[in-house]
DNA sequence: CATTTCATGTAATCGGTTACATGATTAG
DNA sequence: CTAATCATGTAACCGATTACATGAAATG
């Protein structure tokens, strides 16, 4: 029951969501239209038919539940089998398409990692992406400085905008790594990840 | 010949260039694929056939050119109609989804607009977006400051870098600003809007 | 009782992705 | 002569947008 993983990133913002908590299609939408995560589409008709998508695969499994007063709500909870899928995408490799396309579903990734991966696999993942903005963000200031002159103004200012944007997103990328490591001092990661659960 | 305009965002990029000079398909996915810019499409699926519908929508013409040696080419013009239209879409409202949805529609009005409106209109764009950031951002850090401690350090940190993100946009908007207005000041523009060609 | 909010859907349309196809021209 | 590049497409699939539909429970 799963050909070839095709699952969307609002699909897998879903699976991310109810990771951390079993929820119903109404649930998960209040928190797309309220929160910053809007920007993974908001709207009923792309929602319920994501989730129908994603337990047909089998990544989540619904339950009706009738719970006290309330209309029928179908809550849904991530499967084995979606959790597995779900590690492996956050797991992927960071490639250079992942940051010029937008830095949308890396954030996305990175704000599963924790509860996922653990606080070490976050380390590494914002590690790659240093890596992956050094090699591309100097390239972008070089095509700055050469066609800059050449270019309309308000070209240049806007082109100029996504290079602070990606600077940004450098410093962040160290602030966040040193925030980890201290994290991880303060309170040490179990060895290994077959115990996950605290006391 | 036209509806509804049903004009997509990459229609617009699409607009945007051909306005600027004009191009063949190919030409356009070269700069698609070879500049910032990919992050709207550069596949020939996307590209070829949004030609076609602009085409089929009166925005732009073709013309089957012969030039030298060279495989025949299919160079496309924007029409009046289409810059009709595309005027348009650029002096539409700044509306807050604009600036959930992500700024790289903004950014790409915007690097369009000196040329097509002119530069006192790209000062009139930027303060909208000034005030209609200045009205967005601090929703987002009262969310993560009352938010923030209850959720997983991952999480909290992606929040953090969109609010970085928009913080420098916010830097960015003040220095184009000044940019602009001190260009003005060095080359004053002509009064009207009938006469744009220089001498 | 009427309206709002909760809650889940459905249907039409359309644009983008992916992948493949096809020829013409230039370079080695 | 072959390979790469130029240049334009085409077709299948699929997911998102938009807008509408429905019905139950809480609120006034």
């Amino acid at each position: 029951m799963q050909p070839p993983s095709n699952i969307s990133v609002l699909g897998y913002a879903l699976l991310g969501l109810v990771q951390q908590k079993p929820s119903s299609g109404y649930d998960l939408r209040k928190i797309f239209t309220e929160t910053a995560m809007g920007s993974f589409s908001n709207s009923p008709g792309a929602i319920y038919p994501a989730l129908e998508r994603l337990e047909r695969h089998g990544a989540i499994a619904s339950e009706v539940k009738d719970s006290a007063g309330l209309r029928r709500r179908r809550v849904y909870r991530l499967t084995a089998q979606g959790k597995r899928e779900f590690k492996q995408w956050l797991a992927q490799p960071i490639t250079r398409d992942d940051v010029v396309r937008g830095t949308g579903e890396l954030m996305l990734r990175f704000a599963f990692m924790e509860e996922a991966l653990g606080a070490q696999a976050a380390i590494t993942f914002l590690s790659k992406l240093r890596a992956e903005l050094n090699a591309y963000v100097p390239g972008l200031k070089a095509y700055l400085q050469q066609q800059g002159p050449q270019m309309p103004l308000s070209g240049m200012l806007a082109l100029d905008s996504g290079i602070r944007n990606y600077e940004t997103l450098q410093q962040w990328v160290e602030h966040a790594i040193q925030t980890y490591q201290s994290f991880i001092a303060r309170n040490p990661e179990p060895a290994s990840e077959k115990l996950e659960r605290h006391s």
